[in-house]
DNA sequence: AAATACTACAACCGCGCTTTA
DNA sequence: ATAAAGCGCGGTTGTAGTATT
């Protein structure tokens, strides 16, 4: 191979790898010049020996135009993690509220940066499987290990929020019965796919009132509605708080998530 | 200074959904 | 109606750079 960790494709001829600046350059130019009409047969007009998918993996995540690259400000630190306690892996759903940060990139700024936040610590009462915990309306347990580990509790979700999602996603009915019928398979849609994984807990993170408000007061867009539709699970358990890792279970009743951004931002 | 461990991130892979023929 | 192609997403891997021993 010509390059370090660059490898080719022997059935296709075709290039693995980083991509040089060359290739950058190229694609930069042909995208320029006559737009994105087809990735697998823009490559070799373009004089590149590169997969479709990999040339748009580069263009998206690397060379469009108003890319940001670089350290993310609290508050997109902010924005990530309250994104996620909400839509779960989710991760283009979350980039497309920030402004120039990809999909790839606020994946890669979960993984290797918060993630690490979170790992052992519990975020607050051992939960059941999802599919159970999803089906379940509020009972008796609740008032067992989740309080006594968290300290408090806080009532949230009310019915008047989850009509409006209803309404919003134009494809879920909307009182909380509805949301009580979901199969747990599309409750835990929203969760990601295996539902089991240590970020599947830590997305089905019980929604509290800031997080509520907070994403009520974002802009969704049309195209954000497909993944919105399954959200009435997460409502389901009107006893919700949030414990942000690392942070004492004192803090967990009086605690911002801005607070908590700002402590992770700053260290 | 060298070896090792850790971190960050670019890129690839596989899957599922949508569009097209 | 359906198979194939294209696209987008999320998970995972590979590697360069940095920190630690």
């Amino acid at each position: 191979m010509a390059e370090l960790g660059v490898v080719l494709d022997e059935k296709r001829r075709l290039k693995k790898g980083a991509w040089s600046a060359e290739e950058d350059q190229k694609l930069t130019a042909y995208i320029k010049r006559h737009g994105i009409w087809n990735w697998s047969r823009m490559a070799e007009p373009a004089g590149l020996r590169r997969s479709g998918k990999s040339c748009r993996l580069r263009w998206m995540n690397y060379l469009r135009p108003n890319l940001r690259h670089g350290n993310f400000t609290k508050e997109e630190v902010e924005t990530i993690i309250k994104l996620h306690e909400f839509l779960g892996n989710k991760w283009s759903a979350i980039a497309s509220k920030l402004d120039g940060r990809t999909d790839n990139e606020v994946k890669n700024y979960w993984n290797t940066r918060l993630k690490k936040q979170f790992k052992g610590k519990s975020m607050q009462k051992p939960r059941k499987s999802e599919a159970a915990r999803v089906c379940d309306s509020v009972d008796a347990n609740h008032e067992s290990s989740s309080q006594e580990e968290a300290g408090s509790s806080t009532p949230t979700s009310t019915p008047v929020q989850l009509s409006n999602l209803g309404d919003f996603t134009g494809n879920q009915t909307s009182s909380p019965e509805n949301f009580g019928s979901l199969s747990s398979n599309q409750a835990i849609g929203v969760l990601g796919d295996k539902g089991n994984s240590f970020d599947n807990n830590l997305c089905s993170s019980y929604v509290d009132d800031e997080v509520q408000s907070y994403l009520w007061a974002q802009n969704f867009s049309v195209e954000d509605a497909h993944m919105v539709q399954d959200v009435g699970a997460l409502f389901m358990d009107s006893t919700a708080t949030v414990l942000y890792p690392g942070w004492p279970l004192e803090m967990a009743s009086s605690a911002s998530l801005e607070d908590f951004a700002v402590n992770l931002w700053e260290n």
